[in-house]
DNA sequence: ATAAATAGTAGCACGGTGTTCTACACTTAC
DNA sequence: GTAAGTGTAGAACACCGTGCTACTATTTAT
């Protein structure tokens, strides 16, 4: 037997997360039914079992997706700006995307979906996050710029930090008037948290 | 008319949120279902529909209580402890009862039943919580303990910094070996950002 | 070129969901 | 005693995720 033509197939599971995909940001979680995908990705319904284990197999490639682009935009280094400035812009960086995709990012972070865990390899995907993170910091230990300690655990703070204010803007449970300042503030006053005493 | 006797009305009520409350704890958001609410509340699923305006009706009546219990949780004052203490003894609180009601907290603040919005009235149930936690800000303020500024916003840093520790928690992404150890200097490293400069 | 295997399709079916409707039983007020 | 109102049971509707079967088109092997 010769190899298999499998484009067809790779072809299709990227039109389904694809419309997965604008389903969720367009009209919400309650849009992404098997159905709706299907429709949207011109594939029979079927064939979502074909190529997945289900519904939730496909929110799973779409958060794998998500994370693996979430990865890459936190390790976008700002032109003009030294390593100083580089948990900042991180941490803007973070903010930016979770504003350009704030369905995906409930979907990644909060338990949108009813049911839905996050298999290994997707947490393998979530994983690179944090070590983008955890270079940054280490980084900035050693100019002295964050105290000593151990990385993974000041990149957990941050990272509790930024989510915590994210995840509440986006519930819109955000009380302050200047969102933007004041996310900026909160990132400086966080850094100082966590400069040498 | 004389006066209507609606003690059977309110225990009906509270029968089927305590029913609920029970359901979600134990058996997770799935279990969550009319069905099952009313069978175990020991009464028809209609009945549902005459005390509440549906299922999500009663999700926010039962998210409602909940933000009142959490306001009172968090202005426990610890005895033997000064005002210095007041915010971390609040954090300790917060993350408390996250971990004793950890899928109430996921309804509460993370958006984990599909549809759920909170209505006006729960939201002002949940300004309650921050509005203790603006109350021990301005009184540390007034010792020198926290820096200068508006005590809305500064609610809003720690609030951030806070959930996202314990949402991450819940969610089972945290990299700290020791969380309750992380998330005590996390507390300690949040007071002394906040500090004055 | 012809036959066989395979991938994708359509469409129905099943059990479960939130919700609504109707018909019946019980309690309460006058 | 009678009437109103409140709660019940149970069926019904539309939708959901999922699985099954039959059919078609395409690709592969000879």
């Amino acid at each position: 037997m010769g190899l298999r033509q499998r484009t067809s197939s790779a072809q299709i599971e990227d039109l389904v997360i694809t419309a997965a995909l604008a389903l969720l940001e367009d009209h919400g979680v309650e849009a992404l039914t098997v159905r709706e995908i299907a429709r949207k990705a011109g594939v029979a319904p079927m064939g979502l079992y074909n190529h997945f284990g289900g519904k939730l197999d496909v929110v799973d490639a779409l958060v794998r997706q998500g994370h693996d682009r979430f990865a890459i935009a936190l390790d976008q280094p700002v032109k003009g700006h030294g390593i100083k400035d580089r948990l900042t812009d991180a941490g803007l960086a973070y903010r930016a995307f979770a504003h350009a995709n704030p369905r995906l990012y409930q979907l990644m972070f909060m338990q949108s979906v009813t049911g839905y865990e996050p298999s290994t390899e997707t947490a393998i995907s979530m994983g690179r996050s944090i070590q983008v993170l955890v270079g940054h910091i280490t980084m900035m230990q050693e100019q002295g710029i964050i105290r000593a300690g151990e990385p993974l655990e000041i990149a957990q703070q941050i990272w509790s930090n930024v989510h915590g204010y994210v995840s509440l803007e986006l519930f819109t449970i955000n009380f302050a008037p200047r969102p933007e300042e004041a996310y900026r503030k909160l990132l400086d006053d966080l850094l100082y948290g966590l400069g040498p005493r």
